[in-house]
DNA sequence: TCCTTGGAGTTCCTTGAAGAGACTCAAAGA
DNA sequence: TCTTTGAGTCTCTTCAAGGAACTCCAAGGA
């Protein structure tokens, strides 16, 4: 085994890297939501090679975090994100959120996110699904739940 | 160019990949923020091969994301999360909550995290850090941020 | 003093994934 | 009929991941 494969560990981590954590996936991703969709586009604005790109687009639409859509008569596709994958999206934003505050240096952040309730400029906090206050690493205890291994 | 570099793209997604994003790293962090520490200790809890773990350690220290701490007057050493590390946590709690939703399957999440403030077995979930409210990818409209690409 | 032990890496070899670029295929348009 | 375009395949080379053996070094016996 030349990769090992981390989709049967017993650990959400492994498992959801086993899906996005290949190298350009999350770029994948993230072109895709912000409306490149297909591959000559992606491939374009990634400079990713062709190989690789059809490699993770299928790897994608296989853990239905992208869906093949059909645009034209000929065989031509876009890709868009599924529910699964709006969702993914999220460990995107978190990452954005770190990368600019510790990596943006003095140039500031590339891109700002816009959040239509408020109509600010802002950015994403992690807070406790059951009490709304903040939830970090250091706000938790780690216990073992149900699927922990035997 | 085997593997393209994303450090200097002018995206916060690619500059975090490239500190997090090779395999295993995310992993190494997870076992660095549960306790465990040291090299020989990781190693066996991963399965890696020494060669790829001291290179992601090596390059995790690098980035600012573990410190290295002697523990003996050998040449022994422990790895610990730096407040750059313990916020990139973050990217992980994300992802377990993803992971826990979609790929858990009927076993349930292997991991439970307890909310110190409320005390309750929770997840996380992203809000505005401004107005309080629900932030996921179809709330926000995405604009040029001042360290985007000429 | 020499031997052993244990932690923390290094070194070496093999396999296979990433990169680059050429090639294929099908339908539409000139 | 020939060309163009989108969406891939194919091929070849290079370097990263896996696996296993080896090194280094201090401490603690015998």
């Amino acid at each position: 085994m030349q990769r090992t494969d981390f989709g049967d560990m017993a650990c959400s981590i492994a498992r959801t890297l086993d899906v996005m954590g290949e190298p350009w996936t999350p770029l994948v991703i993230r072109d895709v939501y912000v409306g490149i969709n297909r591959f000559e586009q992606i491939q374009q604005d990634l400079g990713i090679s062709r190989k690789v790109l059809t490699e993770r687009l299928n790897h994608l639409v296989e853990h239905g975090v992208l869906e093949r859509r059909p645009y034209d008569n000929r065989p031509r596709y876009e890709y868009h994100l599924t529910e699964r994958g709006t969702e993914l999206f999220d460990v995107l934003m978190v990452m954005v959120g770190w990368g600019d505050k510790w990596l943006a240096g003095t140039a500031g952040p590339p891109v700002l996110y816009r959040h239509h309730a408020c109509g600010e400029v802002s950015s994403v906090d992690l807070r406790c699904a059951h009490c709304g206050e903040p939830m970090h690493a250091t706000d938790i205890d780690v216990l073992p739940g149900p699927g922990a291994a035997a």
